[in-house]
RNA sequence: CGGGAAGUAGCUUAGCUUGGUAGAGCGCCUGGUUUGGGACCAGGAGGUCGCAGGUUCGAAUCCUGUCUUCCCGACCA
């Protein structure tokens, strides 16, 4: 039979996928559009998302020795100008405040599109010797960037992230940290957000303004279009030279401090959103839900179903589960939608059917697989339940990554690819700027990143015909 | 920043060509009947038509500007 349906509902992801990601994060509750262009407002539901990536991190990074600290709002023009690559790699997107109270400033002061200036004036105040290092500092904070085209989560004129600054005695120390907090990067995708990210070093040309090197985490959304999702830089002495950030070292040498950067933002919530999504809106891996179980009483009026139903609630809870009642006065229907539109893993319905056979229906959002359970053992299958669909959603999305990375030792098949197909592609590079360039005029793709583990699937680059030096993997990216 | 589309009640929108008291569906409120995949009946509330100017006796409608959103490019976490 067929039912009315008197909520739209929203796009599907074949039809038009952008336009499925906006639907999604206006009818889940995520956010809400401001007044001001590219300034959302986060939603309770889409804050707690950030919330929880914040737990999640900030608990990894005390466990490695990192501090929190907070910087201004603000760089004076001046400190933001000493770094001359820097710069020029942000100043096209900075917003600038010229006026204070009524009058003109005597030095404009930049909105802090990112803080390494302000971390390095700092660092130059406080290291004078060895025993200062290493400085392990973090923010959690937004940025202001004034980007020309803005979508939520993904690209906005504002964001919230989190940017660490380190300063290490040695290069062989900073460059660890580097690595290493780009594996913690990684970890985050495993093991809490469920997606395999592809790591690796940034070309030349896609590297941060400032950087020696660069490395990211890369994720593959399902339209095929990938999204850099986090970025670990190691600077070298580049800064401290530019800050004249220096340190007596114990063999009485005064040397330069090696520094890294690296952040992870609100855009993580959009690769959720991307990776996960299907056609009934939002997926939540299992860590990361706000609420991790929505239980669901059907015939709620009928004396014992709502008092059955907190006193499931209760005994997840004692499991540090985190566990909703739709007590509302809406439809089963209406509830079993709305619970899938908000991505929550776990969905219990238990009326008074289930009451008498002492069971409830349990249904998995993720593939919507239904079944009975009994009431004695709910409280503690859960918790593996909740592991499994984390794994299980994990391996599906490593399936979709690896079905859809490609690797070609001929320019033209990269091309079909790129056309047809979408998705990652691997290829030789013969390191010059040029083919880069020459790639992405040609078919969008742009070169993600350089697997830590080096490859060779040839010894030439397709597209100049030189000696290849390094495994790329290209994609269309956000 | 270029090219295209749109902005009318919380949402989706009709009306605009040809100026003359702003209409619907959903949602919301009240009461009742319902309840295992987005319920039904009855009654009710809700609008400075994105904003600012202009033309006019009169503007949602015509003109100018501006802001925001969406799509496609160029630029970027």
């Amino acid at each position: 039979m067929e039912k009315k349906k008197f909520v739209q509902a929203i796009t599907s992801r074949s039809e038009d996928f952008a336009r499925w990601y906006t639907d999604v994060c206006i009818k889940a509750e995520l956010m809400d559009y401001s007044e001001a262009k590219g300034f959302i407002i986060y939603r309770p539901y889409g804050y707690a998302l950030w919330e929880n990536i914040q737990k999640y991190l900030d608990n990894e990074f005390k466990k490695t020795n990192h501090q929190n600290v907070y910087m201004p709002l603000v760089i004076p023009e001046s400190l933001f100008k000493k770094e001359a690559e820097h710069v020029e790699g942000f100043a096209p997107e900075t917003a600038i405040i010229t006026i204070g109270g009524n009058e003109e400033l005597q030095e404009r002061l930049i909105v802090r599109p990112t803080s390494e200036v302000l971390f390095c004036n700092h660092y130059q105040k406080v290291i004078t010797s060895y025993r200062d290092l290493p400085k392990l500092y973090n923010q959690w904070c937004s940025v202001v960037r004034w980007e020309k085209t803005t979508r939520p989560f993904l690209r906005g004129s504002e964001f919230l992230w989190q940017e660490g600054h380190t300063a290490h005695a040695n290069e062989i120390e900073a460059r660890k940290e580097t690595l290493d907090i780009l594996d913690l990067y990684n970890a985050l995708g495993k093991e809490f957000l469920a997606i395999p990210f592809v790591m690796g070093k940034k070309t030349e040309k896609e590297k941060f303004a400032g950087a020696e090197d660069t490395y990211s985490i890369e994720a593959l959304m399902h339209d095929g279009k990938a999204l850099q999702s986090g970025t670990t830089h190691y600077f070298g002495t580049g800064f401290a030279k530019a800050f004249n950030i220096n340190f007596q070292d114990k063999d009485g040498e005064v040397k330069y401090v090696h520094q890294t950067s690296w952040g992870v933002s609100t855009r993580l919530i959009g690769a959720v959103i991307m990776v996960h999504g299907d056609d009934s809106g939002l997926v939540l891996p299992p860590y990361l839900a706000p609420i991790q179980v929505n239980i669901i009483p059907v015939m709620q009026h009928v004396d014992g179903v709502l008092d059955k139903a907190k006193e499931i609630k209760q005994l997840l809870e004692q499991k540090n589960i985190r566990v909703s009642i739709d007590d509302s006065d809406k439809t089963p229907g209406w509830k079993f939608s709305e619970s899938e539109m908000k991505g929550i893993p776990i969905r219990l319905e238990i009326g008074p059917r289930d009451i008498t056979n002492n069971q409830c229906v349990l249904v998995k959002r993720y593939n919507r697989e239904k079944v009975f359970v009994s009431l004695d053992e709910l409280s503690d299958s859960i918790p593996n339940l909740l592991k499994d669909i984390h794994q299980a959603m994990y391996d599906k999305a490593l399936e979709f990554v690896t079905s859809n990375t490609r690797e070609t030792t001929s320019y033209d098949e990269f091309k079909k690819i790129i056309v047809e197909k979408q998705g990652y592609v691997k290829m030789m590079w013969c390191g010059k700027r040029e083919c880069e360039e020459k790639i992405k005029e040609e078919t969008q793709a742009t070169s993600r990143c350089m697997p830590l583990k080096e490859e060779t699937i040839g010894d030439i680059c397709p597209v100049c015909g030189e000696k290849a030096k390094h495994l790329v993997y290209y994609a269309k990216a956000y």
